[in-house]
DNA sequence: GTGAAAGCGCTAACAG
DNA sequence: CTGTTAGCGCTTTCAC
């Protein structure tokens, strides 16, 4: 049904003035008469005028656009980020494309060829391509920032969280409740989960505890799993510090199959805050992340790597903080 | 950091010929010498061009991007269906931008007014804003194509599933297999659910069956709560048919959390086919929707309604089919 | 088969 | 404050 759009000349002509003018009133560019610039927002609504982007974007060397690539689309966290960059991409007047296209395939590389065809200003990344190669070769021809484990590569930023204050955190929780016989349901695969393990680690040998990490993956079903393993090895934990929310409910559910309650026979923290977990029912202690802040610090770090003139890779690691629910309590006796 | 972009001018100049033939030998036009296409491809490649698309946009006056809306983007159904329609699209030739922003905020509108400043041919939208004002506005200013209940709009195409043949489907073999108490966990703020509850309950009646709804959402937290109820009911249900997968998954936990198992003390059934419920631990019986055809469908509709001359409004209903694995099973006794 | 010229809709100097 | 003049990078007639 190819269109017929009310291009800006057309807005001048009914106006009676240029289409410069009229360029400079739509978008508020300071030397206009108000009045005019009032009569010609008019003109234009009534006309139904929407400014061809192509066109603005061609003439305008500096893009405005960034591009995000979703890591993993099926996990909601991370559409979660994306939403939230995305917000913050409008708050500060630029434009975003998002690309659903999973990383790891084949297509990624040419996801990145279209980002540039685009003329993107950079790309901002949540959660890494599996490949290391995949983002050198997009770092290569656009700034990046990356959102994950710090990557060394002199053309991306990466934003992180402090895994290792929030373990510290949840343990020194659990022990200041008078908990000794704590236990860790740990993630494997992710480089965060290896660093939130050792960091549990580090914090048991520090307090003189003894450690126990019972090896999982990040979901519920490992969670679940987990609590099996436990239960074999004889005296049963107090506590359990999860790698992150999804196996922390795995946990709280089979231990209310065997009977136990939570928190009152053994107590349970996570990390991440997921939504599920403000459950009335679950209302899980766990690590916070800040997916606003996140977003924010990603934008903050592309708008330096790609307008400022001076161009500053940056590595910034984000603060967590312990949310405390009803899942964690003191032991029994 | 500005980049200094190779444009077609540089290509021509390096290749010794016009911009003119670059630009046909790059686009695979017919009138160009294998040899000098060739050629052009080769120096294109060295200098690492990348077309503008602004440009090309601007010029070409047939547009070949889809707008894409998700409905709610932390529903992973909706982002497969997102990806599954972002890959039709692309394989028929099509540019895609996928819009995150939740159709029910006050941005929606904004939305629209985005993709008419991209001037994209359409827009496909996956599940319903919530206000009927915002999908009439949208129709009003660009072909849309809607995944979800037939809607009366005379510039929208829907596409839809049987929900009334999938409920029969599960319900049918549930009472085959020798149930007589199915319970029924419903969602209720989307119009499939409802109809989804409403063919539970024909069907029930059609077999002569006393019905059993629980009200709830289309969540996992919800399932959890639904077998909490039932429980609470008395008589427990040898059967559980869920208005979606989501929702089985919860109640198949808490089921497995009471200490019941599936399906040898209650067999569930799910509606949707999400990728979880394939795993080898769930093996969930459910209806599938066949995402893949939905998206061949969609993206069918819209050339329709925004490329063919006709342009035709359509409003389809597709088939779905249940897909027996574990999760069901006889009764008891 | 290939080149020259025109122009898509817009913004950005540069004059007034 | 406002109009005029150039293009941005590309595709598309229309010639040769």
């Amino acid at each position: 049904m190819t269109r017929k759009y009310t291009t800006l000349e057309d807005v001048a002509l009914a106006a009676g003035m240029s289409r410069a003018q009229v360029s400079r009133a739509l978008r508020g560019d300071p030397g206009v008469k108000p009045e005019t610039r009032e009569h010609v927002a008019q003109v234009a609504k009534t006309l139904g005028y929407q400014p061809n982007i192509a066109a603005r974007a061609l003439v305008s060397a500096q893009p405005d656009t960034v591009g995000i690539i979703i890591g993993e689309p099926t996990n909601p966290f991370h559409i979660q980020l994306a939403q939230a960059i995305d917000a913050e991409l409008q708050r500060v007047g630029l434009d975003s494309v998002v690309s659903l296209r999973a990383q790891d395939d084949p297509a990624t590389l040419r996801e990145g060829d279209r980002l540039l065809r685009l003329r993107v200003a950079g790309v901002i990344l949540i959660s890494k391509p599996r490949n290391k190669e995949a983002l050198a070769a997009l770092a290569e021809q656009l700034p990046c920032v990356y959102l994950g484990k710090r990557v060394n590569h002199s053309n991306v930023s990466t934003i992180d969280i402090d895994d290792k204050s929030g373990v510290e955190q949840a343990i020194g929780h659990l022990i200041a409740l008078g908990h000794r016989r704590i236990a860790h349901l740990a993630g494997t695969v992710e480089i965060s989960a290896r660093e939130r393990t050792a960091a549990y680690r580090a914090a048991m040998r520090h307090a003189g505890l003894a450690a126990n990490v019972v090896m999982g993956t990040h979901d519920v079903a490992s969670g679940r799993r987990g609590v099996d393993t436990l239960a074999e090895q004889g005296e049963f934990p107090t506590a359990i510090f999860a790698s992150n929310d999804a196996i922390a409910l795995g946990a709280i559910d089979r231990l209310k199959g065997r009977g136990l309650r939570v928190p009152e026979d053994v107590s349970v923290i996570g990390f991440d805050d997921i939504p599920d977990a403000t459950s009335e029912m679950l209302a899980l202690t766990t690590v916070r992340q800040d997916v606003d802040q996140q977003a924010r610090e990603a934008v903050a770090a592309l708008q330096l790597l790609a307008f400022s003139t001076v161009r500053k890779v940056i590595r910034k690691v984000l603060p967590v903080s312990l949310v405390v629910r009803r899942s964690a309590g003191p032991p029994r006796n």
